[in-house]
Parts: structure tokens; C-alpha cells; sequence
DNA sequence: CAAAATTAAATGTTTATACATTAATTACAA
DNA sequence: TTGTAATTAATGTATAAACATTTAATTTTG
């Protein structure tokens, strides 16, 4: 279905517009499958990216700055994020000693085993994607950076 | 900045984790612009995007429901954004007599007057997207397209 | 035609988001 | 050194989002 018949929009006013809308919405799909996916586990999309950030880290501590700058929506608060996974066991964090502003967050073996029970899952949603071709991905993923990039 | 140096992420497991890790943080990038852009004139993209719809039907009432279907993100709540959007007197809004469930809005001319102030600033926005060129961005809406008819 | 099902909008409620502020610690400069 | 600025995380707070539920009206069906 494309972006016209999704938001029932005969035209638009030229193909910038087409393209911010269209990214918007496509963003916004991606997104609300990925949290039904989620949902069943517990746990939010934006818990699921903390954990996969620790994950990445190898059982390293990381501080909850580290974490800000990693995370896809830096608007999010990393602090109540951790909170909510602390809650859960899924991490745990300690006072940096080196400097006591600071806080060490690192992921547990029962958040490990989560990120992995629900990656099977991600990776069966991204083999469909696979359908659009090596070559076709690459080509929307530089287009995408060339998008950003051309935005001051 | 490509997606690697946003994220601060090295590598991809493949060429589709990194599209839809692409996806969703230009999504939320372009959000975040928008919202910004708008903030000044007191309304969200939400309630932008409601008022553009109806600016779209050229004075002519369109249903609660009719304006769901248009929205961007279909989960929220129309009804609460039409109520905001009374609140600042830029539509106004009357039991449909055809169908005494439904509600008919139409925008009022403040509500007109908002969108092509903001369409200004928008058109800025857009001008610097259109440093991509006519061909690529119609390629990049039809790779959004197909990326989004590859999934089920 | 009356009861049941469906539809449209509004409302309730819990949780999340956005943003500002605070508190503690560290870095830096006079 | 000592006061000032900057940094890190946590917290406060108002608003919005996500969903479920409710209310009213209409449509369908037996």
C-alpha cells in the first residue's frame, strides 16, 4: 500500500513533502509492530534498546550518560528507563568509583536471555524485509543518512 | 552523520537491522525537527497534522472517524485533538445530522490562517531536503513503500 | 418490530514523554 | 585554595499516549 492510499491522500504538494511524510509514517509502523512484538515479554521498545546497549557492551558497565548517547530517541530519559529495568532484574548499577556522578549500569544473565528470546523474534520481522534485496537496503539506508544530512 | 556515528554503534548484525534502526531514528529525527518548528505557534504535530487534514477539505466538514483514518499515527486519539484544537478556537465542530453518533469538524479561518504561517517555515524545512534531488527522493518513497509492503 | 450487534465519539485510567529543576560531584580558574 | 562553572543522574510535574470502557445512535437480524 503506498503512502497515499495509508493516509488517504490523493497527492502531495511535491515529492519533499511525500518523502517527510512518508518517513514519518513509515517510522511510526515500524515502531508499533516492533512493540507488539514486545509486549508479550514485558517489556517497551525503548526498555528493549537500553538492554540491547548493554547487551553490546559484553557484561562491561556502562554509565547511564553512555546510555543517552547511544539511544535512538536521546529525548527519553535513560534514568527511568534503567529504573524500570532495575525493577524488573533484568540490570543492575552501582556508583562509579572513579567518578561518583556518575552510575554504572550493566545487564544481568536474565536480561541476556530476554534480549535473546525476543531477538528470534526480530529476526524473523527483518527476514521479511529481506525480500527487498541486499542491494535495495543499502541503498535505502544511505539514502536515509543523505536525508539527515541534508537537514541543518 | 551516518547512523553508525549517531547511534555510536560500530557495526550492524545485517543490512536490514540497520534499516529499521535507520528508519525509526530518522522518523523520530524528522519528529523532532517538526515539533520544534511548531512549538513557537503553541500546536503539535499531532494537532497540525488534524488541522491540515481539515484544510484539505477546503472548508467542508469531515467526521471524528474520517480524520482518524488520515492521521499519521492511527492510535491516537482524534477526539482529544480535535477538543484541543476547539480549545484554541481554530475549528469548531457539530453533530452530524445524517448520523446523530457522528461529528462533523470543519476548520475555521484562525485554523487556516495557523497552517500557512507554519506551511512557511515547513517549506524552509523541506528546501533543504530537496538538496537530494527529484530522483532520489522518489526513489527513497518507493523504497519506503516496499519496505513496508514486505511486512505482513 | 424488537433485540442484538455494530459503529462513532467521548471518557477513564495507567503509564510514558518532555522538559525543567535539583542534588551531588568534579573540573577549572582566579 | 576556594569559589564558580560544568557535568551526571535523579526527581518533579504537566501533558500526551495507549488502551479499555462507556454512551449514544444506527444497522442488522430473527
Amino acid at each position: 500500500m503506498s503512502i497515499s492510499d495509508e493516509i488517504k491522500q490523493s497527492s502531495f504538494k511535491n515529492e519533499e513533502t511525500k518523502a517527510v511524510i512518508n518517513l514519518i509514517f513509515t517510522g511510526n509502523f515500524i515502531v508499533q509492530r516492533q512493540q507488539a512484538l514486545m509486549k508479550p515479554f514485558g517489556i517497551t521498545m525503548q526498555q528493549f534498546n537500553v538492554l540491547r546497549i548493554l547487551e553490546g557492551q559484553k557484561g562491561q558497565a556502562i554509565s547511564v550518560l553512555s546510555i543517552t548517547e547511544r539511544m535512538l530517541d536521546k529525548m527519553s530519559n535513560a534514568s527511568r528507563l534503567v529504573d524500570k529495568l532495575f525493577a524488573k532484574k533484568l540490570v543492575s548499577r552501582i556508583q562509579c568509583e572513579k567518578d561518583r556522578r556518575a552510575v554504572d549500569v550493566y545487564i544481568l544473565p536474565a536480561g541476556s536471555a530476554l534480549i535473546n528470546q525476543i531477538e528470534v523474534h526480530l529476526d524473523e520481522f527483518r527476514k521479511q524485509i529481506s525480500q527487498l534485496g541486499e542491494e535495495n537496503l543499502k541503498q535505502l539506508n544511505e539514502l536515509l543518512d543523505q536525508f539527515r544530512a541534508s537537514i541543518s
